[in-house]
This record gives C-alpha cells, sequence and structure tokens, in this order.
DNA sequence: TCCAACGTTGAATCAGCTA
DNA sequence: GTAGCTGATTCAACGTTGG
C-alpha cells in the first residue's frame, strides 16, 4: 500500500522476476528505501562447512578444533551481517522483514539483527505437525523452526492486519506458535529426476500467514534466498509483487516453471478484515452539529453511575467535570482514558443507546458516497 | 552413574543450600568440573518503557526490577559472557546446561553460548496453554519461551534419559515444544503483603520434566538464578541434589521457607498421571492457508440455500454479509447461533462434501504425532 | 453446598494523528 | 521534535461474591 510510488519512478523495480546472482550483490544494486517486506531463509550453516559464504576467499586448514568453530562462526556471522545490512538498506523505513532458522544459525541471526538496528517485534516458532523423528533416539524430535520478524527500527510503523489474523484463527488473537505441516506430497517440487527440487521447500501456508499478516495487497515482497520461490508463489496468488534473488541456476529455472502457472485470487478474496482503526475519525462534535444530539441533551454511563449533559461545541458537561467524551468519561472513571464512543449512551423512546450506533450512521453514509 | 565423588572428595561441594552473593563470584569459588547440570533463567534484559494497561483499563504489572535493567546490548552480553564461562568451568565434562529466555535475549545468549564452546543439542519451546495476551493488538500474542539445551562441549557424553521422556508422553518420542501452563494459583508464591514473591516463577512441570529428562538421581543441580527456588524445590522431590545461588535476600528468604517443605517422592508417585487430550481445536483460516480451499472458492449452505465465498483470512463472504463460518451461517439462518463445519459444504468433482471433511484430516495429522 | 457472575492476573520491548 | 488529544484493545485460570 501507500507510499512506494516515489522510489519506483526514480528506479523502475524489476518487480516479480528471479535475479540472478549473489543476494549481497544484488541487493547492493536496488534503491535504499523501496521493498515493504523481506523474507529470508538463509543458509542454516548446519555443518559450518566453509564453502558456504566466504568473502575472503581463504581456505581454512583445520588444525585445532576450537580455533576451527570459532573462524567458522566468524565467517557465517560475517556473511550474516553483510546481508543483513543490505537487506536493511532496501528496506522502506516502515518495512519489516521476517528470517526463518533453527538452532544452529538463528541465535547468531537474531543477534546480529538487533545489533544491526532491526527491531524484533515477535519470535514465532513454527511448530511443524509432522516433523521427523529422531531416529537414534539421543535428543529430543527436532519439531519446530523459528523465524524472526522485525521492523527496520524501533520507531517504524510496521504493517500488521491483526483482525485478518483473528479471523484465520477463528476469533482468537493468533500467538506465537504456528502449527502447520512441512511442505510435502503434490507441494513439494520435483526435479527432471524425481527427486526433490529443493532440500527445504517452504509450506505455501507458512508464507500465506506472514504475507496476509505483515504486508497488503501491492506491497513488494523481496527474498534473497529465493529458492523454488515459495515467497514468489504465495506473493502472486495474494495480489503482493515481489522479488526473487537466486544464484543457483537449477533453482531459478524451478521457480520459473511454478511461477508461469500461478494464478492472482479475485480481487473480493483478498479483501481481509480490517480494524475499527483504519475506518475513518469521526468528531464527536458532528453528532451535535447533524442535530443527531441536542445541546442540552443528557448523557448516561454504561454503568448508569454518571449523567452529563451535551453542549453545543460538543463538549460535555457534569458534576465538577467538562472537556471532551473521552476526558469526562476518564475523569468519572479515575481510569488512565476512556472510549467515549463506547462508554455514553443516550436515550431514544426511554431506551438507553450507545453513541456509537450514530458515528456508525455517519460512518455507513460516508461509505455510500465517498468524498 | 557419573563420578562426582573425586570433586566433591577434594572440596566438599554445598549441596541443598542457597548460596548468598553475585553468581558470578560464587561460581567462581566453587571447584571446577563438580557439577552435573545446570539450569540458569537468567535477567531477560527486556526494556520496557511506558506503562501498559488492559482494555478494561487495569494496569500490567510489569517486569520493573532493577535486576532486569542493563544499559546497553553490550553491557547485557559482556555480563553474559561471564556467567556462561563461569558455569562452564564448574560443569562436569559430560554436564549440560538449560538457558531460557525470550526473543529479547535468547539470541544473545544462544550465540554467546556457542562462543563459549557449549555444544547446543536442542532448542526447546515452551509453550504457554495460558499466556498474557497482546492487549493493543499490535503484535501477535506472546505465548512461548526458548529454552537452550547445551552440553558443555561437542564431544559430552550428556544424559538423556529417551524413554522416561517417552513413557511421559504417552510413548510417543518427546518433541521440542512443550505445552506447559505458567505459574498461578496455589503453586505460585506470594509474599507477606499477599502479592507475588517473585516477577517470573517458573513452574514446576518445566523443571520437573527438564530434570527427568537430563538428569539422573543423586546428580547435582546447580541454579545460579534460583530465585523462589523452583529448580531446587524439584530437584528435592525428584532425589538430586541441589545448590541455588541468589543474591537477593527477599527470594533467599521465600525460598528457604519453600524448600523445607518439600519432600522427595518415592519411587512409585513419580509416575506421571497422562490425561486424555480433548480434540484440537482447528481454526477453519487453516484450511485456507493449506490450500484445501482456495480464496473466492465457494461454500454452500448444507439446505443449498445460500451460497457464499472465501476470503484469504478465512471469512466468508456472501450477499450483505461477512464473517466467521459460524457468523455468516447464524446471520443467513437468522439464528441466535449456527455450527459452520456442519452447516458449510465446498463442491468436488460436482459433488457437495461438507467442510468437517476438511477439519477430520487435519485433525489426523494431528494426532498421528501429538506433543 | 452449589452455581453463576464477576473480578483479578500473568517476563510486555503494545498508538497515531495534529498542531 | 513534542505536547496534547483521540480512542482502540484481551485470553485462560483462578479466586471471590452473592444468591
Amino acid at each position: 500500500m501507500k507510499n512506494n510510488t516515489k522510489a519506483k519512478e526514480a528506479f523502475e523495480l524489476p518487480l516479480n522476476q528471479i535475479l540472478d546472482g549473489d543476494c549481497i550483490d544484488v541487493m547492493n544494486s536496488l534503491p535504499e528505501n523501496s521493498v515493504d517486506l523481506i523474507f529470508a531463509d538463509p543458509p542454516y550453516n548446519l555443518q559450518l562447512k566453509g564453502d558456504l559464504h566466504r568473502p575472503d576467499n581463504s581456505k581454512v586448514d583445520a588444525v585445532d578444533d576450537d580455533w576451527d568453530k570459532f573462524s567458522s562462526f566468524e565467517t557465517y556471522d560475517r556473511f550474516t551481517k553483510a546481508w543483513l545490512a543490505a537487506a536493511r538498506r532496501i528496506l522502506k523505513p516502515n518495512g519489516a522483514i521476517w528470517v526463518i532458522g533453527s538452532y544452529h544459525n538463528i541465535f547468531r541471526v537474531g543477534a546480529a539483527m538487533q545489533d544491526a538496528g532491526y527491531w524484533i517485534l515477535n519470535d514465532v516458532v513454527w511448530r511443524k505437525s509432522n516433523p521427523m523423528p529422531n531416529f537414534r533416539g539421543k535428543r529430543l524430535t527436532n519439531a519446530h523452526e523459528t523465524m524472526i520478524w522485525a521492523s527496520k527500527e524501533e520507531s517504524s510503523k510496521y504493517t500488521f492486519n491483526y483482525e485478518a489474523l483473528k479471523s484465520l484463527n477463528e476469533g482468537i488473537q493468533m500467538r506465537s506458535d504456528w502449527v502447520l505441516p512441512i511442505c510435502n506430497g503434490h507441494e513439494r517440487l520435483k526435479n527432471d529426476e524425481g527427486t526433490k527440487a529443493h532440500p527445504t521447500q517452504k509450506p505455501e501456508s507458512l508464507l500465506h500467514r506472514i504475507l496476509v499478516s505483515t504486508t497488503n495487497p501491492g506491497d513488494v515482497v523481496l527474498d534473497p534466498f529465493f529458492g523454488t520461490g515459495t515467497t514468489g508463489a504465495v506473493a502472486k496468488k495474494l495480489g503482493r509483487d515481489y522479488i526473487g534473488i537466486e544464484r543457483e541456476a537449477d533453482y531459478r529455472k524451478v521457480a520459473e516453471k511454478r511461477l508461469k502457472n500461478i494464478r492472482k485470487f479475485d480481487n473480493e478474496s483478498l479483501q481481509v478484515s480490517t480494524s475499527k482503526r483504519a475506518e475513518p475519525r469521526v468528531p464527536f462534535g458532528q453528532l451535535v452539529e447533524r442535530g443527531m444530539l441536542q445541546p442540552g441533551e443528557e448523557l448516561y454511563s454504561m454503568n448508569k453511575r454518571h449523567k452529563v449533559k451535551v453542549r453545543a461545541d460538543g463538549t460535555l458537561v457534569g458534576v465538577d467535570v467538562k472537556g471532551s467524551i473521552h476526558q469526562v468519561g476518564a475523569a468519572l472513571e479515575g481510569a488512565p482514558s476512556c472510549n467515549g464512543w463506547t462508554y455514553w449512551c443516550f436515550k431514544r423512546d426511554g431506551k438507553q443507546v450507545p453513541i456509537d450506533l450514530l458515528r456508525q450512521q455517519i460512518r455507513a453514509e460516508m461509505t455510500e458516497r465517498p468524498n
């Protein structure tokens, strides 16, 4: 949504494409402040092999275990810092990032994110409903992966579709632990030999929840470790623009083919539940101006303990208090704040009616005739 | 088991006591290679700012204690490295450690553990069955904490009671995500004023599972951030020796009293009761996320009188009505309530199929491997 | 004594706009 | 930048009160 036009004008973003190359180089070639969301599934560094990403190209001759271990972590950390910095540069000021990992790498990644200035919003556990068991019985079944959701900086006004997520969860606030199956069956992409095309293909359900919750239609979503393109596939279905970066030709090929066959859902289905916050603000004074409430008319608190009078300027006056509907409600309740819209009622035909009903009438009129 | 006699001979360990002082100093005063397991619940460095109120205007009693305040990440990292090093020195070669934390600190702690030479065995998610909600609707409910289980070094022959844990879990391999309630009710210790004695008391069930799985009777368990002594209490019940370190006199006092009243279980009572699990709740949104139903797909009422469309967030939209499967069903029927699962059908191969069939599929997957 | 209604609480990085 | 005002927002357990 919103202010993505400026950057696009200055430098046409390569939308809905898969870019070939090292993700750090490619991200550095993109304009700063141009991307709404980044989803990153970086190498997990499972065995700390030297073949990962090695900026200095030096080959480590392991002589001593401790030293080798240290240098390997260091190499991984350098790589992590580099791609996180490149990613942060291209994020819009209100942009956000998701990174997924396992215990092998996620602690280093999370610390690097905090050090880079990202502001962690939640860590989210993907609890796999069908994980691989621990065959040797030497440890617990490794049944989850960890995702870190962070904004570009502490002050970022990040996107969070609270109501949509609540709807996805049958009316109960979504928690930080998500139960979803791993990617297998028909969804799991195979290569020409019939074996899996990518070792760690993520399920579309995971990306669905991420994109529905933290992006809006039309947003630009970038994935620096695109793989077989799950991020792009879900983004396309959901009417978001994607940018994929992948240096392995085999993966790009599989992803291209996959994306070609994806169709966007129709617009109506992409509408999600919104919160009251998103609705237009209606000043209380408007109810008086429009004659929906008369100056001098009495309002009653929900709990029937308090009575006040409406004044011509849309303020309320009671015993020893006057001010806005919110201020007077808070003062009478001795509360730090009060939502006057849901606190006050008026009388019609002998019945108590919440004033919020009048606001809803005005809002309904506004949507009938916008502007 | 275990060769703990040697160290004890040279320096009598202060077993089953609470030691007063800074945990780093105290640990440094203990002999090296002398402890079987360490459980650590260090300060989380929450960095809370203003007050937080619930929607009913009551104020959240936040963790604002001085012991949780650090001036910067750097300060926190120095503290973390120091206590982790002191802890590692006193661990036996085959010893192990558990550290618990939240996203505020756990990534820094995990990275520091790897840097210090600990070998991570699992990260374990404590999924709280009754977490505090996110009152402002700005993020996901922070419904879990993360624990890191690590051995002193890669080559350590750590203790893992696979079979005991499996029987704790009704015969199924224990996973890395544990569902346990937070500590409240009678278990929550109060001070003389009737308020909570410690802001972050951990549930005994958590320590029970940790000690059963990774220690043996007679092992020495050390807790450098003892607080009100949950680790000691469970250790005593389970016939392990404990060493607590706590610098706050108030906490020590509460813990002393608590521990005095604890009795060791006889072996028979170590059996845990297994309760039948209720059928897991499956949100309708999950059918959409998983692609079992597409956004835009049409659903039909059982009586064929109504038709609606599925949206990306798991809500339905029809003529003049939108909401959850239950809400829309009730609205269209003019009924006070409606079970959407049995009310709606979708079409497959020209036949009407109840959506409840899809829920049953998901439940079947879940019960293949319950936690 | 029991049940329903109501109140309390928990490791929390919890607002956005206008002047 | 910041001061001020509007006004949006909660789930599961446990405990207490009142009939």
